[in-house]
DNA sequence: GTTCTAGAAC
DNA sequence: GTTCTAGAAC
């Protein structure tokens, strides 16, 4: 049997519960086979008044059609007053987003409806159908199937979505047919033949199917129904290692039991931590708490609002380390919910606590080794040999102050039972002459590397949570930043075709930016002019790179001029006029109407993240010279700039590899980009995002057609020009070979399977010409 | 830069 | 069935 696990966290922060189900956008998500189709018709039979399906596999005069003819029918039909069912997949956040992006335009509910079943039996369904809609049936279902399985991204809140529940049981399926069957007669609650729903939701009336009810069921009744399953819900997950597999949001996954310990748990990614030093390597405990409560103020003040939780954690009650930081957390006013303070075994905090907490923080040794009897011991032992694998995959040793995120596999038993999907092992100073790299009462030193183990322990974990959300962090459980950065991306774009925006013409761009709604924009220039904080500027603003974009940046901008230096001698063909190659041009020059978007901004250049990452960490420099778009516009007069940009480039790369000692960067431009203005990218090299997805993007950060920054500087220097490279046109459709071991792959797929696990050396070349950029740790080097 | 589609090749 | 490509549209 499935299992239902209804978002309840959802329903009780944003939820519709209260509300009527009119104008609602129902995205289903389910895997061909899973019974999006049958619940959609059944409903359409039981509420043909009330709802519209919406099936892109027949939309178009019963053939398969495009999504945008599925907007335009759902946006048709809403606006007509039907409810709206999309019958689609539906699987990815990309194919859900301009269906929520309609609802918030439109301001209709949108709800999710992810029918959670296991892929063997969706694969059994659609072999075993004939004629379906999409044509997905018979021998080639499995392979189908499959493969859309690993491409699941779970719903999440923070998508936009008003509700979200998930079915795993035919009962669900009722619950949820139950929930959103609108009766057209009205209100059955009054008929006294009805019963609620966790009384009886088994009626027959509906086609003698085992789906249909004609029950009414208030939200109430679902919301009840919901939390009788808790335990069952957890256990079946736990016994069934069929399920869909998928991006697991551990607090999606586990909604039903996390929601029952503290409503105002919800939404909250949560990181326990444990003392780090203060045990084996004897670091004092009053300066160490004192240290922990800074750091983590700081860090919960810098990304306030935003739904990271820190746990501290130690085993006993009466523990000196836990009742100093729990006075002085009081002492500094820390909010409960986001700072707890707690007893308790670190590896049980679900099962002993009834605490979700996804990432556990790991006070490690310098080798990473399980062992030492502490909490390393008891996190290796909980997790089992997977996370040593996990870990010695990346990295051998570790560097005071340093910190390492490891992703457990499905298979560990603290992933199972606990719901631990990431450990940050972390190492802190040692101040015990037994041990290694003894301080000797150092505590200047001591107290810097502590700080740093803490910060490096948190942003790791903010970092996390931003990969797995697929936005940046400081969007992370807000929807409304979500669409903020959405919108400024639209008006980046909308901007882009604008012809000529600049400074001068401010009192029209005023004009424009009230009457598009970009008042934001022009408060927090204001903000900046004036001097104050802003609280968005340096969310994602790393240590390394924060007083720097302070001293600079701001004093700058806030002069609300921008310097265009002339330039006399560009060669480069870069097409112009489209609103995407200018993109990157606008945001280079009017930095100020970008600043959710900036990461830091000086008078030469502006770092912001990459819109469709290549790997794990994309970012770019882009300069801000004015008609300089390519490097072979570069000459000797540009060294300067080129210094700046890879100086700006290597403090966030350090930043970086103090968050994960297991990146290896490289910095550098396309040769031939295809977007105005030039452009750095920093790019860690492990090449994990869904963003890449051809050839053309693997070549073009793995031929020549990359040149490094050092490179590119190098040849400046000597040549007064970057050299042009033989055959330049076929370096994006050479063939696709590894970047470490340059074996050749015969496709993207098989490529990126294939450098997930290669662990061959990067080659020499770039090692010896500098190219790569590693943790200033020998022994952490690959 | 992206998404989307159609068609070829496998 | 998937992969790849080219072209259009944005």
């Amino acid at each position: 049997m499935y299992k239902l696990n209804g978002d309840v966290s959802s329903l009780q922060s944003t939820g519709p519960m209260t509300e009527s189900l009119n104008n609602v956008l129902l995205l289903l998500v389910g895997l061909p086979g899973s019974g999006k189709s049958t619940f959609c018709n059944k409903l359409m039979q039981s509420s043909p008044q009330k709802w519209k399906r919406i099936c892109q596999d027949i939309i178009s005069n019963g053939k398969r059609g495009t999504k945008d003819q599925c907007l335009k029918e759902a946006e048709k039909a809403l606006c007509q007053g039907f409810n709206v069912m999309i019958d689609r997949c539906n699987l990815t956040i990309k194919q859900r987003q301009e269906f929520l992006q309609l609802a918030t335009r439109i301001s209709a509910q949108v709800h999710a409806l992810i029918l959670d079943i296991p892929v063997k039996i969706c694969i059994q369904r659609a072999m075993q159908r004939i004629g379906h809609e999409g044509g997905l049936e018979g021998k080639h279902a499995p392979a189908a199937v499959q493969r859309m399985a690993q491409t699941l991204e779970r719903p999440a809140e923070v998508e936009g979505f008003t509700s979200i529940f998930t079915c795993c049981t035919a009962d669900d399926i009722e619950r949820a047919f139950c929930m959103y069957h609108l009766d057209t007669q009205g209100d059955h609650r009054n008929n006294d033949n009805d019963k609620n729903v966790s009384g009886n939701v088994t009626g027959e009336r509906v086609c003698g199917t085992s789906l249909g009810s004609n029950k009414y069921c208030t939200h109430d009744d679902i919301r009840k129904a919901f939390s009788t399953h808790q335990l069952d819900t957890q256990q079946d997950y736990r016994n069934n290692d069929k399920r869909v597999p998928g991006k697991l949001n551990s607090e999606t996954e586990y909604g039903d039991n996390f929601s029952s310990i503290n409503s105002s748990d919800a939404g909250f990614r949560t990181l326990a931590f444990p003392s780090i030093s203060t045990s084996d390597f004897q670091f004092d405990h009053e300066k160490a708490a004192d240290i922990i409560v800074d750091v983590a103020s700081n860090f919960l003040q810098e990304f306030k609002g935003l739904g990271l939780r820190l746990v501290f954690v130690d085993l006993k009650e009466n523990s000196d380390m836990l009742t100093r930081v729990r006075q002085k957390s009081t002492a500094l006013g820390m909010r409960s919910e986001e700072f707890m303070v707690i007893a308790g075994d670190i590896t049980k905090l679900r099962s002993s606590s009834k605490l979700e907490c996804s990432f556990i923080a790991n006070a490690t040794n310098w080798r990473l080794r399980p062992g030492g009897g502490g909490v390393n011991a008891a996190i290796f032992n909980a997790a089992g040999e997977g996370l040593e694998i996990e870990t010695k995959k990346r990295v051998k040793t570790l560097a005071p102050g340093s910190a390492l995120t490891v992703p457990l596999p499905a298979s560990s038993p603290l992933y199972m039972n606990e719901g631990v999907t990431h450990i940050i092992h972390v190492l802190g100073p040692n101040m015990n002459p037994q041990r290694p790299n003894c301080l000797q009462g150092n505590y200047v030193e001591g107290s810097k590397l502590l700080r740093d183990a803490y910060s490096c322990m948190f942003r790791a974990f903010a970092s996390c949570v931003e990969s797995q959300s697929d936005q940046p962090v400081n969007q992370i459980t807000n929807p409304c930043k979500s669409k903020d950065k959405q919108n400024a991306f639209t008006i980046l774009m909308q901007s882009a075709k604008r012809k000529s925006w600049t400074v001068d013409n401010s009192m029209k761009a005023k004009h424009h930016r009230q009457t598009t709604g970009q008042q934001e924009a022009e408060s927090s220039m204001k903000s900046i002019s004036a001097g104050e904080s802003d609280d968005t500027f340096h969310k994602l603003e790393l240590d390394g790179a924060k007083s720097t974009a302070e001293s600079q940046g701001r004093s700058i901008i806030s002069k609300g001029e921008i310097q265009r230096p002339s330039l006399s001698t560009g060669v480069s063909k870069v097409k112009q006029g489209d609103a995407w190659t200018e993109a990157l041009r606008n945001i280079a020059l009017h930095p100020e109407h970008y600043q959710n978007m900036t990461l830091k901004v000086t008078d030469q250049a502006v770092v912001i993240n990459d819109k469709f990452p290549k790997a794990r960490k994309h970012l770019l420099v882009l300069s801000r010279m004015d008609g300089l778009d390519s490097i072979k516009d570069l000459r000797s007069s540009h060294l300067a700039l080129l210094y700046h940009m890879q100086s700006l480039g290597m403090e966030f790369v350090q930043a970086f590899l103090k968050e994960d000692i297991s990146l290896v960067f490289r910095m550098g431009y396309h040769l031939d980009p295809s977007m105005r203005q030039l452009h750095m990218h920093i790019m860690s090299q492990d090449f994990d995002s869904p963003s890449l997805k051809n050839k053309k993007h693997w070549n073009s950060f793995t031929s020549t057609f990359f040149r490094d920054s050092k490179g590119v500087i190098e040849e400046i220097e000597k040549m007064g020009r970057v050299q042009p490279v033989d055959d330049e046109s076929s370096l994006l459709t050479m063939e696709l070979r590894c970047h470490r071991c340059r074996s050749v792959q015969p496709n993207i797929p098989r490529l990126k399977k294939h450098i997930h696990t290669c662990q061959q050396p990067f080659p020499a070349g770039l090692l010896q010409k500098g190219f790569l950029i590693m943790a200033d740790n020998e022994n952490g080097k690959k």
